[in-house]
DNA sequence: CCCGTCGTTATTTTT
DNA sequence: TAACGACGGG
């Protein structure tokens, strides 16, 4: 392990060794940047003696977290404890030590979106589902910028009189039920650091070292939480990239990263920039598009893996062609070069865009892969039998209640449940808001049949919690007659206690004869999911945790060789060999209403989805796309017209009025490119301008061609060198084939597809 | 209680 | 277009 320095390049030794001021390391898409937090970190505690408790990593996927994590520990097994962690469960973390002090409960619930939803429609009757929705999404942002309901900027997010209201009163209800949801993770920690001292100083002493993975991911509220940890003593350290930055719809900050250096006096600047994932022409495609952005730092990815395939752009008439076009490209690859389905990635802007693909390949027999679509902790099954947990953690859970009390039928009507809830609002202050005192409570008054009903539901939450407040294994005595789900260890024996008494296996069960399902084996996976925690309160609650903050499912069928149809969005952190960019079109990607910040991410989104590439890209892009049974005839998409034409391989019809970038040597020649109209608009052009125009050349100035040369190319055949100019690339080719293609290229990313067939005498 | 039909509604989604 | 939820008839 002494040598774990050694693997590093120097910009990464420099950022690993780097110690004092604040550090902004810029890295860039395949940079190391994982292997750079790691080892810092294992550095920190062997080098420099840091204590390992005294580090705070935060990332934003739980995926990233364990990673980190591991790959630390790998290097120096004490990094072990270090507190690494998402923001959200650094967050919750907080919250259940330090809550109390705002009268927050250490047993809350987290609610999800969804779970949001269903309660603000309680408190907006004569609203529908989506109304709420949008109300739900609002808050969340208000939260994500650190805005309370009576901020004056609250307008900027829903200008709506009534808004700031709603806030306030879900606010309101959402401490009555004594939860929490995603927003308040990161909110309520910053609110208590800044109104108890004594807590702040507690944790800024702690936290000697913070780190901060993705940093251009994150949003205003986790800003303020670092401003509270952060003392001129701590040492600071985040790490990210500005041009990957595509969570500005749910409220990621790019501003954070490019003013980091502004916020935080003396920052040091570290960039990593050498790429060792992608061959040079995808980097180069990357850079030429991203570069069109004006919100960036900017930085320049070097590739390490050298020369490699020119990335293809598919001109398709509509979308089944695109998806045959795609189907066909990766059986002929198979067939011709070998390789894997796993090597290729099919990536969309719109989950919508999947279906034409799945059809195509289901029909050619293709295994694929869907990313990112199962929504698992989302379906019917799962959310219910959530809700029976949450109530026996968090009583006064009112969203969960209302889930399950009457399901399957009880005989418990909208206006007893309406009772009990209101019953339990006025309540003592001791028990005010318990549900379960309150439906005993009503228990006198109701008909036979609903007390029954009730009665039983309140005796199988009786039973499981005695199931968990005594030791191990007694819960397998506690068995139900009937068999539809297995008990595992510990909590998955309590899961299928409740599933089954309940009748929510039942209910399921019917479901899965009527339409076919699979809710029963999906509660079956939930239970065993939680055998690996013990049957006690606390295990419950971390298992609760555990599934509100880390929704990624960890299926074990990832070994079978499938193609991947993924969206954009969800290919950030990934890799793959051969990459195909789908529907790029104006108007689908990006999407024709953005505009200024959110063009600048949809390109960003863009520059993503080509960075993941290692070996191939190809680019397709259809005339006529159908969408919500529209049809509509659509322009390539903005982000190819700014891909120089030499940086790529043409296939298909070009439609009229298509045209390449402006940066590359091509367009500054104006021989090459008639009027050279972009030119003027374009005021970069300016130092490349003093370089032309120049005189034709015969030969290359690398030697490599010269006019009349013969080549020979693969899609194209034979042809000849027709003229050679020299670009700010480098000398530019420019070829005539016999088919009557006329082709550009860059000399240096001639590959084994442009051919040299008769050898120059230079 | 079950099934068919109509109407609605469609970005991206680490937590 | 197509998928899903709400509602009403049998």
């Amino acid at each position: 392990m002494e040598n774990y320095l050694s693997v590093l390049n120097p910009e990464q030794r420099q950022a690993v060794l780097h110690w004092g001021k604040p550090l902004l390391i810029l890295a860039g898409a395949g940079s190391g940047k994982t292997r750079v937090i790691t080892t810092k970190i294992a550095y920190l505690v062997r080098e420099r003696g840091v204590d390992p408790r005294s580090i705070l990593a935060v990332t934003f996927t739980n995926k990233a977290a364990r990673e980190m994590a591991e790959r630390a520990q790998l290097i120096d097994s004490r990094a072990a404890e270090a507190m690494i962690r998402t923001f959200h469960s650094f967050g919750a973390w907080f919250l259940r030590r330090n809550g109390a002090l705002i009268g927050l409960d250490s047993n809350f619930v987290i609610y999800d979106d969804d779970d949001t939803v269903t309660l603000l429609s309680s408190i907006m009757p004569n609203t529908t589902r989506a109304e709420a929705a949008k109300v739900a999404h609002h808050i969340a942002r208000a939260k994500d910028y650190f805005l309370t309901p009576d901020d004056p900027e609250l307008a900027l997010i829903d200008h709506r009189p009534q808004f700031r209201n709603i806030y306030k009163l879900y606010e309101e209800r959402l401490k009555a039920i004594g939860n929490v949801d995603f927003g308040d993770l990161i909110k309520k920690p910053v609110e208590i650091l800044r109104a108890f001292p004594e807590v702040r100083q507690r944790f800024q002493d702690r936290f000697q070292v913070i780190l901060v993975d993705e940093y251009q991911d994150s949003n205003v509220a986790q800003f303020e939480l670092l401003k509270e940890l952060y003392t001129s003593q701590t040492y600071l350290c985040v790490v990210g990239d500005d041009d990957q930055s595509i969570y500005r719809f749910r409220g990621a900050e790019v501003r954070n990263i490019l003013e980091f250096p502004d916020r935080f006096s003396e920052t040091d600047i570290i960039r990593l920039e050498r790429n060792y994932r992608s061959t040079a022409p995808i980097l180069a495609v990357a850079g030429a598009v991203v570069d069109n952005n004006q919100g960036r730092l900017g930085k320049t990815l070097q590739a390490e893996r050298g020369n490699g395939k020119l990335p293809t752009l598919v001109f398709l008439p509509d979308q089944e062609t695109e998806a045959s076009f795609c189907a066909e490209l990766i059986e002929k690859s198979l067939r011709s070069r070998g390789g894997t389905y796993s090597d290729w990635a099919i990536l969309y802007r719109t989950n919508a865009q999947s279906l034409t693909f799945e059809t195509e390949l289901l029909r050619r027999h293709i295994p694929y892969k869907v990313v990112g679509s199962l929504k698992f902790y989302e379906r019917e099954e799962i959310k219910d039998a959530l809700a029976l947990l949450s109530i026996m953690v968090n009583p006064r859970d009112e969203i969960a209640f209302k889930r399950v009390i009457n399901k399957p039928a009880r005989g418990l009507g909208q206006v007893t449940i309406d009772k009990i809830i209101e019953a339990a609002s006025h309540a003592e202050p001791a028990s005010r808001g318990n549900l379960l005192e309150s439906c005993r409570n009503i228990l006198p008054e109701l008909s036979k049949k609903a007390r029954n009903g009730l009665e039983g539901f309140l005796r199988i939450l009786a039973q499981s919690r005695s199931m968990i407040t005594t030791e191990g294994d007694v819960c397998k005595n506690s068995s139900v007659a009937s068999d539809r789900l297995t008990a595992g260890d510990g909590l998955s024996a309590l899961i299928v206690y409740i599933l089954e008494a309940s009748g929510i296996a039942e209910y399921h069960a019917t479901e899965d004869e009527i339409a076919g399902t699979q809710r029963l084996s999906n509660l079956q996976e939930l239970a065993n999911a939680a055998s690996l925690y013990p049957a006690t309160e606390e295990g419950l609650a971390e298992f609760l945790e555990h599934i509100e903050l880390d929704r990624s499912l960890e299926s074990g069928e990832e070994s079978n060789d499938s193609v991947t149809l993924i969206t954009v969005h969800n290919t950030k952190g990934l890799e793959f060999r051969k990459v195909i960019i789908t529907g790029l079109e104006q108007g689908i990607f990006p999407r024709d209403d953005k505009q200024d910040e959110d063009l600048e991410e949809e390109r960003r989104l863009f520059y993503v989805g080509v960075t993941r590439a290692k070996d191939e890209l190809y680019l397709t892009t259809c005339a006529l796309r159908r969408m919500y049974g529209r049809a509509s005839y659509n322009q390539p998409s903005l982000f190819l017209s700014e891909i120089p034409l030499d940086y790529i391989k043409i296939l298909g019809q070009i439609p009229r009025g298509f045209k390449s970038g402006p940066k590359s040597a091509s367009i500054c020649d104006p021989s090459l490119h008639g009027a050279g109209q972009r030119d003027a608009e374009d005021g970069r052009l300016g130092p490349y301008a003093r370089q032309l125009p120049r005189a034709p050349r015969t030969v290359s100035s690398d030697g490599l061609w010269r006019i009349g040369a013969s080549l020979f190319h693969d899609d194209y055949g034979y042809g000849q060198v027709v003229r050679i100019s020299e670009g700010p690339e480098g000398p530019l080719i420019e070829a005539q084939f016999e088919t009557g293609k006329q082709v550009r290229f860059l000399s240096k990313y001639q590959s084994e597809r442009f051919m040299r067939i008769e050898r120059d005498g230079y």
